[in-house]
RNA sequence: GCCCAGGUAGCUCAGUUGGUAGAGCAGCGGACUGAAAAUCCGCGUGUCGGUGGUUCGAUUCCCCCCCUGGGCA
């Protein structure tokens, strides 16, 4: 009764979700396959919490650091790209173990994206440039005019939804509710994914958090920014908005102290925790829910939950 | 031991000429369809150090006690 082909593993960071897919890909013989957003580029090991060389030795790693940091990834992409993985571990023999912290990812690998056309890369700057002049009131406006159904669903406080909306009406005619109202098509069904959320108690996750980020100054995330930092990138890429990243340049460029900014990117990412267990607690409802502390029994946990 | 200053939200503090109190930060709740570690919305969460007194009513005034910081010994 082989009904799981894939193993999905979600949880907020630094959960411990990594080191449990390590040891049961081991224990399996999987592929460790990413979903999530900041872990695919290759210029912030550290501060992504990547799998290292090490982790890789022990199990297969797929979609980690394969993006340069100038590239704007997407959900899109992601979809594409996963989709080969998932492929290639077919080929190979191996148990597909997708897992981070981006449910937007699941989500879209579960119930498939609307299919709305690629929007051309000038037609996305070109609004982009736009919110950036006119300001958030006024794009949305200039969206209340073309698409009023979006205007009146979005905020003019949220120019990133109002931008996307513009540019899909731009590039397409047609407004993004009506491309929204199109299902998509999913990836894999949800029966043929054993789907886990880990959840440590609130109070032991923002412990970890903490003690990570310090673990990950140790390492050296301070000389990775500084390197990322030196490719003089747009401020509005993905990556430049990784948490940790804005706190440590301030650092470097002396506009705050090393003690603050440290307490700025621990209070960030506690941030990004809450707002990941506020998603699954609408969207992933019929996840199987570890509340556990130590990765062991999260292990135990997850097999129990697996049919293969 | 004495003299000052202060004890109010998790933290730093404001305030109430007596009618049970608010800011910042932290935190909490929510939204989410292609840059989602993003973007956005909402919410004070409190024995006002303790006890007694005055008062219709005390966090506020008075007594005593406890604690913290500073000064003098």
């Amino acid at each position: 009764m082989s009904n799981h082909r894939v193993i999905l593993i979600a949880g907020p960071t630094a959960c411990g979700k990594s080191a449990a897919a390590l040891a049961l890909g081991e224990r399996l013989g999987g592929v460790i396959i990413n979903a999530d957003s900041m872990q695919v580029y290759s210029d912030l090991r550290i501060l992504s919490a990547r799998p290292n060389d090490e982790d890789a030795a022990r199990v297969p790693h797929a979609l980690y650091g394969f993006v340069p940091a100038a590239n704007a990834y997407s959900v899109g992409q992601w979809l594409e790209d996963v989709k080969g993985a998932i492929a290639d571990a077919g080929r190979q023999g191996r148990i597909p173990i997708i897992t981070g912290g981006t449910g937007l990812y699941f989500k879209a690998l579960l119930e498939g994206l609307s299919p709305v056309p690629d929007i051309p890369d000038d037609v996305r700057k070109h609004w982009r440039d736009m919110a950036r002049e006119k300001g958030a009131e006024q794009l949305h406006a200039l969206l209340s005019e073309r698409d009023p159904q979006m205007a009146a669903r979005l905020r003019p406080s949220d120019p990133q939804r109002v931008i996307r909306a513009l540019e899909v009406f731009d590039a397409t005619g047609h407004s993004l509710a009506r491309w929204h109202a199109e299902p998509g098509k999913p990836l894999l069904r949800e029966e043929q994914a054993a789907r886990v959320f880990v959840e440590p108690p609130r109070e032991a996750l923002y412990e970890r958090i903490d003690n990570r980020f310090d673990a990950m100054l140790e390492e050296g995330a301070l000389e990775e920014v500084k390197l990322l930092g030196a490719q003089k990138l747009d401020l509005e890429l993905p990556v430049m908005r990784a948490l940790g990243v804005k706190p440590l340049m301030a650092m470097l460029k002396g506009d705050i102290e090393r003690e603050e900014a440290i307490a700025r990117a621990k209070t960030e990412t506690r941030r990004y925790a809450k707002r990941q267990l506020t998603w699954a607690k609408s969207n992933m409802i019929a996840w199987n829910r570890i509340f556990v502390k130590d990765s062991e029994s999260i292990l135990a946990k997850i097999i129990s939950f697996i049919d293969v």
